[in-house]
DNA sequence: TCTGGGGTCCTAGGACCC
DNA sequence: TCTGGGGTCCTAGGACCC
């Protein structure tokens, strides 16, 4: 008998591997996907790793190896990444009727009723299929949890003998033991640096220590998710699949400018320019929110200069996600919180107490739907117009014209799978 | 010159209630 | 000398994830 199993399904280097489909002459050369503002390492090609360029290394830190190794670095290109996300999803989701899509380059399958199936060569089929289809290279693995089937994962991407497909359900246990016995704690889903750090202090080292474990008792220690890690690398799945994704509880928009910034004009636009994006994502779900924050703050890496950082938590009067008002909102805050003097590296605004739209409390003074009416409809409009022709095509005029302030990008390639022009030219 | 951005869950402690 | 017990809500902070 064979019980619910669970696969994940993971692009190597995703970032590095959408880039490489539109230009392949980046095969087999070491290539960085630098993070906004081409701060740091996100992504990172098997060429660059073993360069010894860590995840999240300072862009600053590395450029040296673009001259002495052929290092090559890209800016995010997020629309190009989220598009290929798309298809790729769409298209493993064909392999089982649960899918979890869980981050942008991974997703879970689950399953049930699949007992005659041999599982491993419906991974191996799936990653063909993938490879050939959207061009990307994935690994896959398989287990009876969640914890497992990452943990499989990671040996189907570093021991080449899986072939990219590690099945732990068809390994006997002596063989599973001896794989977890030889992987550091740190590898599990949901050990972090901290644990590992705590749990060698109980000279618990690798996987398979952990397992062995009384679950109860590392729960008293560690709390409850400790406890169902253990059980997970037991075999007893404590994660349901979330086929679902879940209304978001907060909607984060914020990022550190291309230049300092000294003028509260300019950080006026940028928070007027993020509220937009977060309430685009707030409409998109569905919600309201009821509160909203916005926080500035100038670069802890510069020591001497003078450091301020504050922020101002406004409520709404009532719930909303009309652009203009949640920007009027903020832009009250950032004047409470604003102080000239400063050179300022990074704005944001935080969308809180969030609910559903449907739920909204008219207010004492019976606001009614028709008062909402036009701006949904306005709303509406501009989120379709910025869907359809890119991100701020059209924005409010305190966004500002210019943007001297946005991120640089200096790396960036085209759009090429969402916009005309982006297309890549092909020679006869 | 140059160090990302966007999330979640859990726990502990305080305020407050009956 | 005695000074309950149980519950909720909120917040801050820590830990994790990609």
């Amino acid at each position: 008998m064979m019980t619910t199993q669970y696969a994940l399904i993971d692009g190597n280097n995703f970032y590095v591997s959408c880039e490489r489909v539109f230009n392949p002459a980046l095969e087999g050369k070491p290539v960085v996907v630098l993070s906004n503002n081409d701060g740091c390492a996100v992504a990172r090609s098997n060429e660059a790793k073993a360069l010894g360029i860590a995840m999240g290394a300072p862009w600053f830190k590395i450029r040296h190896l673009a001259q002495s190794h052929g290092l090559v670095a890209l800016s995010s290109n997020y629309t190009l990444y989220g598009d290929m996300s798309r298809r790729m999803m769409t298209l493993i989701g064909q392999y089982s009727p649960d899918q979890e899509i869980y981050s942008i380059d991974e997703s879970f399958l689950r399953f049930s009723g699949f007992e005659h199936w041999d599982l491993t060569a419906h991974g191996q089929q799936l990653r063909e299929q993938v490879k050939q289809w959207i061009g990307i290279p994935v690994c896959v693995g398989l287990g009876p949890s969640k914890t497992l089937a990452k943990l499989a994962n990671h040996y189907a991407k570093k021991r080449p003998a899986f072939n990219g497909v590690c099945n732990l359900s068809v390994l006997n246990a002596r063989q599973v033991d001896a794989l977890l016995a030889d992987t550091p704690v740190g590898e599990v889903w949901g050990v972090g640096r901290r644990l590992t750090e705590h749990l060698a202090g109980y000279n618990i080292q690798t996987v398979l220590d952990l397992k062995q474990e009384p679950a109860a008792t590392l729960r008293a220690r560690f709390g409850v998710v400790m406890e169902r890690t253990i059980r997970e690398l037991n075999g007893i799945a404590c994660y349901p699949l979330e086929s679902e994704p879940a209304p978001k509880q907060q909607i984060v928009s914020s990022k550190s400018f291309g230049r300092p910034v000294t003028e509260q004009r300019e950080l006026e636009e940028a928070v007027s320019d993020y509220v937009a994006r977060a309430a685009e994502k707030l409409r998109g779900q569905g919600s309201v929110c009821g509160a909203l924050q916005v926080f500035i703050e100038t670069n802890p890496f510069i020591p001497g200069e003078p450091q301020y950082h504050n922020g101002a938590v406004t409520r709404l009067a009532q719930p909303a996600s009309d652009t203009g008002a949640l920007t009027r909102q903020a832009l009250v805050g950032l004047r409470k919180i604003y102080r000239p003097g400063y050179r300022y590296k990074k704005a944001g605004v935080m969308l809180m107490d969030l609910i559903d739209g449907d739920q909204i409390q008219a207010d004492l003074y019976g606001d009614t739907y028709n008062d909402h009416y036009a701006t949904d409809r306005l709303n509406d409009l501009v989120d379709q117009l910025n869907r359809r022709y890119g991100q701020g095509c059209l924005r409010r005029a305190s966004a500002g014209f210019t943007q001297g302030w946005r991120m640089r990008r200096e790396n960036l390639t085209a759009t090429f799978t969402t916009d005309w022009n982006g297309l890549v030219c092909a020679h006869a």
